[in-house]
DNA sequence: TGATTTTCGCCTTTTGTTTGCGTAGGATGG
DNA sequence: CCATCCTACGCAAACAAAAGGCGAAAATCA
């Protein structure tokens, strides 16, 4: 990304701050104002010369349409709902909160995708500790191995690994201490396979 | 996601807040009550763009049937250095390779940071297992029981536990197979310390 | 049937685009 | 050292297109 001169490194900034603070691109016009240019010529070329040289980019001919390019150390994210806690026998708290989570992208799945907080060592010989937060693909259909997020008998929700064995279902906690849960295949249902963990210390 | 026009803004910041307070949209009378607008084909017209750019969704003809379209963005991740391995008892691989990872914002700490890859199981009973990525923040210094990166002798460099004892520092691993390592403050330099993990399946 | 959404012209305002012209400073080559 | 060239930066006016708006009629759903 080739480097700016000092004025378009100014309005550059300008713009930044303004769709930070109203959520749209200035008007020409109000940039052109803000430096005290007289001229929206003037501006037309420097935002025509910002987008030559990548640093925005615009859609032709529609008002507004000056949008920042993920520059610097932009990295690609996306904000998870953080649905609730999960923990061995405790529903999830349904709580359709505005919580939210950034996730790198790269550690999402392809379909839906949430994040649960972790309450509890039931999983603790799996590296996954009382506070972790999980990131969970929203599925129906898990493989033998895989830690899912489990619904038992419509009541119960639970985060095990999963093993289906002749006739029935084995949920397996990785935790010594705590047994592990059979049920037949009627009464389980895969709500989401774990794909990925978070921790902060 | 295409950027709005100031008006788009508003209707939508408008619609946002009637679904929060109601839980239902409005209808284009009451939007077009609420901006002063006396035509409802105008109201149309700006939901339709609002369509358009991917903000919200409509069920054709249908009243109050806008729907907002999950902004899963605005989540800032950080594309860290993944600057190399790091392993018990072996030095890092000083790839300054172009390798990154994203990061969430809020798992970084303040100062520097980077990532790095771990190796091996000596942090398995600190939930850190082989094939995790640890978040470094970059310190000198370190307080009794942190994660820490150490540098042994200008030579190894390893992942333990810090502890600061009478005369000594202790480097503790999380595995009760690997023996703590005891060595003079002079002979050991903390290279950062651990600020968060992240695992994917 | 009544409430609501969609569509159709037609208009005004806002905004972005283009062309033409001019100044100043830095780099370049003779 | 100076002429020359290029680029950044600026002004003004004409132009083009989208955004924003109106009212009424048609279409649709419950």
């Amino acid at each position: 990304m080739q480097p700016l001169t000092r004025r378009q490194r100014e309005i550059l900034d300008y713009l930044t701050d303004f769709i930070e603070e109203h959520g749209y691109a200035p008007s020409l016009e109000e940039i052109g104002q803000r430096f005290g240019l007289s001229s929206l010529a003037t501006v037309h070329k420097h935002l025509t010369n910002l987008q030559d040289k990548g640093f925005i980019r615009r859609a032709w001919n529609r008002s507004r349409s000056v949008e920042l390019v993920p520059t610097r150390m932009g990295a690609r994210a996306i904000e998870l709902p953080l649905l609730g806690y999960v923990a061995a026998g405790v529903p999830i708290e349904a709580v359709v909160s505005t919580e939210s989570v950034a996730v790198p992208e790269d550690l999402c799945g392809a379909r839906d995708t949430y994040a649960l907080r972790v309450r509890g060592d039931s999983m603790i010989d799996e590296q996954i500790r009382d506070g972790d937060l999980v990131v969970v693909e929203d599925r129906k259909t898990a493989h033998n191995g895989e830690m899912v997020i489990a619904l038992l008998d419509g009541s119960d929700v639970t985060l095990k690994k999963f093993y289906r064995e002749d006739g029935h279902i084995r949920l397996q906690p990785a935790n010594d201490a705590i047994a592990p849960i059979i049920v037949s295949a009627e009464s389980v249902q895969v709500q989401g396979v774990v794909v990925g963990v978070m921790r902060r210390y």
